[in-house]
DNA sequence: CTTCCATGTTAACAGTATGTTTACACAAAA
DNA sequence: TTTTGTGTAAACATACTGTTAACATGGAAG
């Protein structure tokens, strides 16, 4: 059910209210980056790629607006989630606001119940597309079976087809020790007979190219992916 | 240009909302159906399968709310957009509101063009796919499907159909692996059968006529646009 | 300490997926 | 018609993957 924690990040002057809304929204399961004005918003969201991105209008250096305007001429960008979170109430900034590309509008003061509905929400919604739920993330470790990509604090791992079919299956079940038997099965097939190096050679070459040590050996049984 | 007119079912007991609303809607494109009660709300839904549902919540026979948790328990509303339409503008009915499977909750009195702003952005999220005919900027390049140009720092670059076909496809979604399987279907369509190397030599032109390497092969899977 | 066995390591091999080039049919432009 | 360019196919070259085999290591049991 779980599987993946989304990614927020949340752009306010306001040490406060930074403080209130991670707070709140770490503890509904979600990885919480800030930034503290447009600039620093515009570069954690390249470095980060986060699913969500809050931002307060009223910033130093470049406004949300502005903000959600430049990000979303980038291609990365043109399928992250976009709150608006702001003081401006008014009903010109709000249409302003959601025709820039935001995907919603809440108004302060914030009820961080209400803005952790929405949050919800709109994941809720954007969940249903089945093609980009199903990456995995331990830790700093990022495995998405779309992009068919590896990240490690955001750096890319060219993974070949079996190596990441193997680590795939290993990190769909953190901690889990997985028997010989059933990766065989599972990653190779159940008819295909191959030497008994073959799994750790492959175990090998993705411990080499993810440069971390994250598969651990339970001798005369199996591995797994370490939590 | 448009694919095709979204449908929209409203349902709220005084007709003076239904009016103004049906309006202001009408006026973008939409195509607007009615209901004045819970029951013939979701009675109408079963008929029409709007694209939309603006329910109010205070409605006799049935309230907005349980008519979006009945909706919601059948498959064919699972991915319906919900919009929640109310003069109850207390907290704990919108958070009410939006756990019941609403994608938005606006409260009375309504500003039709707040209302449509926000259901433009809900549909512009869900309209994703098809022949979103916009330009994508990733780093220096653009790509102009309108103008079937890409530039490259400043210069163009001249490509033919096909090979911007593939490059648009591939580009729409950074990071992304594209399976052949897949750039077949999108690019040439689902009947037309083409010999292997044909994605193959259509990538190599793409690869020659853009100087820049940006077209990464996954191999055994496909190939995806470098973010 | 020695032995044994499971796993780690490395290099090399074969097969396959992709890269590359050329050629040709066909359509559009001139 | 000629000319030019596009899309596809075929043939060959290349690079990489997946696999094996041969050997190294290391820990546990005796």
């Amino acid at each position: 059910m779980e599987g993946k924690a989304k990614r927020i990040l949340i752009a306010d002057d306001e040490p406060d209210i930074l403080e209130i809304v991670s707070y709140n929204l770490s503890k509904e399961g979600y990885e919480i980056y800030t930034a503290k004005d447009g600039n620093e918003a515009i570069e954690r969201a390249k470095q980060l790629n986060p699913d969500l991105i809050i931002l307060d209008i009223m910033m130093p250096k470049k406004t949300g607006i502005e903000v959600c305007e430049i990000l979303r001429t980038q291609a990365m960008f043109q399928h992250t989630l976009i709150i608006f979170l702001t003081a401006l109430s008014d009903e010109s900034s709000q249409i302003k606001g959601l025709e820039t590309g935001a995907d919603d509008y809440v108004n302060k003061p914030i009820s961080p119940k209400v803005l952790i509905s929405r949050v919800n929400a709109l994941f809720r919604r954007t969940n249903t597309k089945p093609s980009e739920s199903k990456t995995l993330s331990i830790g700093n470790i990022n495995i998405d079976p779309v992009k068919f990509m590896v990240m490690i604090d955001g750096k890319d791992v060219i993974l070949a087809k079996k190596e990441f079919e193997l680590l795939y299956l290993l990190a769909s079940r953190p901690g889990r020790v997985f028997l010989r038997n059933e990766i065989l099965s599972q990653v190779w097939g159940n008819d295909v007979i191959v030497g008994d190096r073959t799994i750790d050679v492959h175990i090998r070459k993705v411990r080499q190219k993810m440069g971390v040590d994250c598969i651990t050996t339970v001798k005369g049984v199996g591995y797994k992916f370490d939590v």
